[in-house]
DNA sequence: CTTTATTGTTACATAATGTAACAATAATAG
DNA sequence: CTATTATTGTTACATTATGTAACAATAAAG
């Protein structure tokens, strides 16, 4: 299970190998419990908070890149992907976090390091099972940790404006099925479906409703009953149909 | 009316003052007598046509960067636009057909010309009101035309590709009022509504019920009558709230 | 066996949409 | 002036989707 070792294999690579100027940010969503969470870095002690992202190497696919960072951070490749904006505001040039996270590290770097430059982010949001993803941080970074989307800490730069959109674009995208098939288990009863709805929409939403909204798109197949343990009727278990 | 002396005015500026790597290419639409249409350059005699772009400088917001482009090739300042996806397939890295512009133009260049790079490529699409454009070609292309959409040239790299993509966020969007908005007359009969979305959407659709969708929605203010000049019942004109 | 909590189902009201018929009217032909 | 024609605005009704409440089913606990 454990891949960690494989991972952050850079020490080939050199920063001339990848394209200037521009970056990939990605916002990893995940859903446990009723709540909505997102993968965030903390880089060493500078107390500053950042999205995964990486960059995009030369003679790479940009989707491919962004695969690469998210198994870097998650351990995971086959993940549900949706570039949703490309993020390129002055307010971005601004180095001097990562100066201090520089610094912090005790990297010695010149006024033209590759991490000290205006980059352009194209942005990404992604769908995984939070059981599956053991996450590891990056060279600069000591912590890759969930976090609760209602209390996310100060994000550095637009990253707290690349989180919010990209959750205005999960909610319209809440309809396709995607959604739930790699926020949730395989199979799953139509109160957990209903959770998981409601989490993402913070919306409190009617059953029936809901119920009969599934079941018509048909787009779930109904499974066996699941016993839960709990002192009343039983509830069937549902998978989605492959989109 | 003619701005066309100021635009295309980069003469104090070098390549230098550009990030590299980042392109920026336009879809931008209009419409005319039930034609979707796009502007289109024509690279000089070399039979090679694309979408109108430029590139992104150092001390400039993207979105500007857009609006200066979009006003460079259509004389606009005021347009509705829309970034809808980001391109970075190494399809892009082939630099032969932009070496064959620059020979058919006698620019003599070397290998690390500018302009012959991989660029990731950051897309908008414009609506437009076609009768207040005067498209003017780049220093590198001999015409600026609008095509019909159902009828255009083939395109260079995958700018075909970006079209396509574009009309399918464009379609997804019919609804917003920007889009009739921007690409009719201020005030416009019911009957030239409904030919807009029809063509956009490539689909027959409903008088009546368009009508009454478009009542309900509570976006349109009806104004007086318009004389036609044609054998039949006088069609109320209507206009816009404002977004 | 009764109670309790939650699920599945049915029923009915309301709203949205598809479709057809009809009424209004501006120009034209006689 | 009247009838005709073409297109628009409106109304009516059927169909479908959605909101809401009531009821039936049932697994565990008391």
């Amino acid at each position: 299970m454990s891949n960690k070792d494989e991972r952050n294999s850079i020490s080939e690579v050199t920063w001339d190998d990848y394209m200037p100027g521009i970056s990939i940010d990605c916002v990893i969503f995940g859903y446990h419990k009723k709540e909505l969470k997102i993968l965030v870095l903390e880089y060493k002690k500078s107390g500053i908070f950042a999205l995964p992202g990486g960059f995009l190497r030369k003679n790479e696919e940009l989707k491919d890149a962004t695969e690469r960072v998210l198994f870097e951070r998650t351990g995971l490749s086959d993940i549900y992907l949706n570039q949703f904006h490309t993020f390129g505001s002055l307010k971005r040039a601004d180095t001097k976090p990562m100066q201090s996270v520089l610094k912090k590290n005790q990297v010695p770097f010149e006024e033209n390091h590759f991490l000290l430059q205006r980059f352009v982010s194209v942005s990404y949001y992604a769908l995984v099972d939070i059981k599956r993803v053991e996450p590891v941080a990056d060279e600069l970074s000591d912590s890759c940790k969930w976090y609760d989307t209602d209390t996310l800490p100060p994000l550095m730069l637009d990253h707290r404006e690349i989180f919010e959109t990209a959750l205005k674009h999960l909610r319209n995208n809440i309809n396709r099925n995607v959604v739930g098939m790699n926020l949730l288990d395989e199979s799953f009863t139509m109160g957990e479906l209903q959770n998981l709805h409601e989490t993402i929409l913070s919306e409190k939403l009617n059953r029936t409703g809901f119920h009969r909204k599934m079941m018509l798109s048909g787009r779930l197949k109904r499974l066996g009953k699941k016993k839960t343990g709990k002192a009343h009727r039983s509830p069937f278990l549902y998978k989605f149909l492959d989109a």
